[in-house]
DNA sequence: CACCCTTTCAACCAAGAGGTTGACTACCCG
DNA sequence: CGGGTAGTCAACCTCTTGGTTGAAAGGGTG
């Protein structure tokens, strides 16, 4: 499983979403995380194992109660996976409102033609995920 | 579950993000997305439900070919709750450091007093997710 | 109408995720 | 050293997920 899809699986359950947004007001220990909800502890430690896969967690190894600490960074690679595609998506509706502009233009130029139906489709794509 | 949750879970797998990844530079049939990945056509559909379930992609209803549109508008959902606890951790951080100093600025004007070990925990967090 | 292509539904299966209980290790303090 | 608290590991259970095969609708076009 990659990085990506470590995180976004993480971040897809709302206890451990819950835990990040409590992490983010300060560290914590395992016990003080699971006095917030209503299972078991090892169960809160099997979510914080979890988010810590994911590197949205780290824990300093230390003395006894270790401290759970919120990696922020993280939420970069996120942001950089939805930024690439939604760029992408508008540049396309950038060009799709140029051909159709250009439509317009050729049809006011010369009034009344033939009705001129060809998909611009079919544009390979370069297969990047 | 809840909206966030569908949409990260819906990402956390690698076909579906290349899909969005895909769909990122146009529209496309159920059956032209299958063409792209070695599984048969129903499981492709499978994940398309999930994307659209999520509120990924929509398929507006039509003539036959129905076409897939990605829905990048949903994008913002993750980016304002990721930003918000971004923001909450750097907070934080400042807060630390101003805190930090303080404690620097002290310790300079009357030099060498009792260690003072009080941690400033335990502020109750008003336990919004 | 009959055909073909696309989409959808349903039943089934293996693996994974979220949770439990129970036991075991590690560290701190008296 | 002995006990208590915090953390960890392991086995088990159930429900979900990603995938399969097989079959049924939908809807243009000859």
């Amino acid at each position: 499983m990659d990085r990506l899809s470590q995180v976004f699986a993480a971040l897809a359950d709302e206890t451990r979403r819950d835990m990040v947004a409590r992490l983010a007001d300060g560290d914590a220990t395992v016990s003080q995380l699971a006095g917030s909800y209503r299972m078991t502890l090892q169960a809160v430690y099997k979510h914080l194992r979890v988010l810590e896969h994911a590197g949205l967690v780290t824990r300093p190894p230390g003395p006894q109660p270790r401290r759970v600490h919120l990696e922020v960074e993280v939420f970069d690679l996120m942001d950089a996976w939805t930024e690439r595609y939604r760029r992408r998506a508008e540049q396309r509706y950038r060009r799709l409102d140029a051909v159709l502009a250009e439509m317009r233009d050729e049809e006011s130029q010369h009034e009344q033609r033939g009705g001129h139906r060809g998909r611009p489709e079919d544009s390979g794509h370069p297969d990047d995920s």
